[in-house]
DNA sequence: AGAGCGTTGTA
DNA sequence: ACAACGCTC
């Protein structure tokens, strides 16, 4: 048996599904994906993070007798060259469109075994008692009690007895070869996961806490990591179930679980509203434009957005508040914000965007009532008080009482300040998008 | 099949 | 109160 293991989304060694099933003779690869580089931005930061993740993939790969071919190419190119050669490709799962319709083409090529792999359940499971997909997250999470019980769920060591498939693939592609130019990532992203997993571990009990506080660092800083791969849902789920405090982390990475599996059941939400609602948006190209930007004139909005274009991050929350804004006080349609935020973030995962786009916009199957819209405010007010995270972003405020952030107008009254006006009255377009949704809601 | 409930809120 | 609905058992 010759098996080409198709590394994607899961750079590591431990826990790995397609180095754990692999028998025989085999050929580890890596494929810099043209159709998808070609999309993206010459300073695309997640590139720069994928592609030193993947060299110590190779170092590591090397350590145990195996190695890391990388192509600079398209899937369909590479296979069809190695077709010859080999029985099957292994490879882990994804349900995003775009991973559906090139895993359906290669399949033609080479036959294609997929594992399950990054995520904790197979979606095919867990359907509910009348054998329907779950929509609502608490009885999702409540299905899951097993796991949450079971303090270790079994993890994967790479098979023994591999033979590396003759191996002249020695030659790495540069970033600018491949029309990219190296990105200054944030600190903690150049630290191995083991590491920041053992960083929060000191800090678990105060997760619950404090995890909502912009300014605060409690979070896990892990979704990186995991979205590459560098750490399994289930090395994650290992290392910290262990402990008392432990629900509310794992409150979260259940809800990446139920992402994912509400894309495997309902795969049109990529692209329309889960629920059939006809919303009028508004949809202003200029709105739009100062929201990428952080020129909307709300501080806490500015801040959230200019800090993910500076360095791709942004907080759980404020992905709230400022997708929020955009649906419902600026009516602008949630698949905008959705693209917008699958530019810029470093830890884009399609499945956890889309559903959290649908959440915020109500159109969702376990969405956010409609009338029930966040006033940014009212947020930056009780997460962010001090202003310390609005002024960390928006160094040219930091001067100012931060209570000015927290009420309309509060930075453009300062006639010292040179700030962007507001772009629609809070009050106003709360109302405005309450009318908008009730309207869709009437419609037949 | 009818009861009970629903991630993150606001006025 | 908001609006009153879909989901789940």
């Amino acid at each position: 048996m010759k098996q080409i293991l198709w590394f994607r989304r899961d750079l590591r060694i431990e826990d790995n599904a397609i180095l754990a099933h692999a028998q025989g003779e085999v050929f580890p690869l890596f494929i810099f994906d043209q159709n998808i580089l070609e999309k993206l931005d010459a300073k695309d930061k997640r590139v720069t993070f994928i592609y030193q993740s993947v060299l110590n993939l190779k170092k590591e790969l090397q350590k145990i007798g195996l190695n890391l071919a990388i192509f600079y190419d398209k899937p369909e190119a590479v296979f069809q060259r190695l077709k010859e050669k080999f029985d099957e490709i292994l490879c882990s799962i994804d349900h995003d469109n775009y991973a559906k319709v090139r895993d359906k083409n290669i399949e033609k090529i080479i036959p294609l075994k997929r594992f399950n792999d990054a995520f904790l359940i197979d979606p095919q499971e867990h359907l509910n008692k009348s054998h329907l997909p779950y929509k609502v997250f608490t009885p999702f999470y409540n299905s899951l009690f097993y796991l949450w019980e079971s303090h270790k769920i079994k993890t994967l060591s790479p098979a023994n007895n591999l033979q590396l498939h003759d191996f002249n693939y020695e030659h790495v592609p540069s970033l600018e070869a491949m029309g990219l130019k190296k990105q200054i990532l944030p600190e903690f992203l150049e630290q191995k996961a083991e590491v920041l997993l053992e960083k929060f571990t000191s800090k678990l009990t105060a997760y619950q806490k404090e995890r909502d506080f912009f300014s605060l660092d409690a979070s896990t800083k892990l979704s990186v990591h995991l979205r590459f791969g560098l750490l399994s849902a289930k090395q994650f789920f290992n290392a910290l179930r262990p402990y008392q405090a432990s629900e509310a982390v794992i409150r979260q990475l259940f809800f990446r679980e139920f992402y994912n599996y509400l894309l495997y059941h309902f795969p049109h939400s990529q692209f329309e509203n889960q629920k059939p609602l006809k919303i009028k948006f508004l949809n202003n190209q200029e709105d739009f434009k100062k929201w990428c930007q952080g020129e909307t004139g709300v501080p806490i909005v500015d801040a959230g957005m200019r800090h993910l274009n500076q360095t791709g991050l942004m907080h759980n929350r404020l992905r709230m508040v400022v997708s929020s804004y955009l649906t419902k006080n600026l009516l602008i349609d949630w698949r905008w914000g959705e693209a917008y935020f699958a530019k810029k973030l470093l830890d884009y995962e399609a499945s956890s965007n889309i559903a959290s786009w649908q959440w915020a916009s109500s159109t969702g199957s376990d969405s956010v009532p409609y009338f029930r819209i966040f006033n940014p405010y009212l947020q930056s007010e009780k997460f962010d008080k001090e202003g310390i995270f609005i002024k960390s972003v928006l160094t040219e405020l930091s001067q100012l009482d931060p209570k000015l952030f927290h009420k309309e107008n509060g930075v453009q009254s300062n006639l010292f300040i040179n700030y962007p006006s507001q772009i629609v009255s809070i009050k106003m377009s709360r109302l405005r998008a309450i009318e908008a949704f009730k309207q869709a809601k009437s419609k037949p």
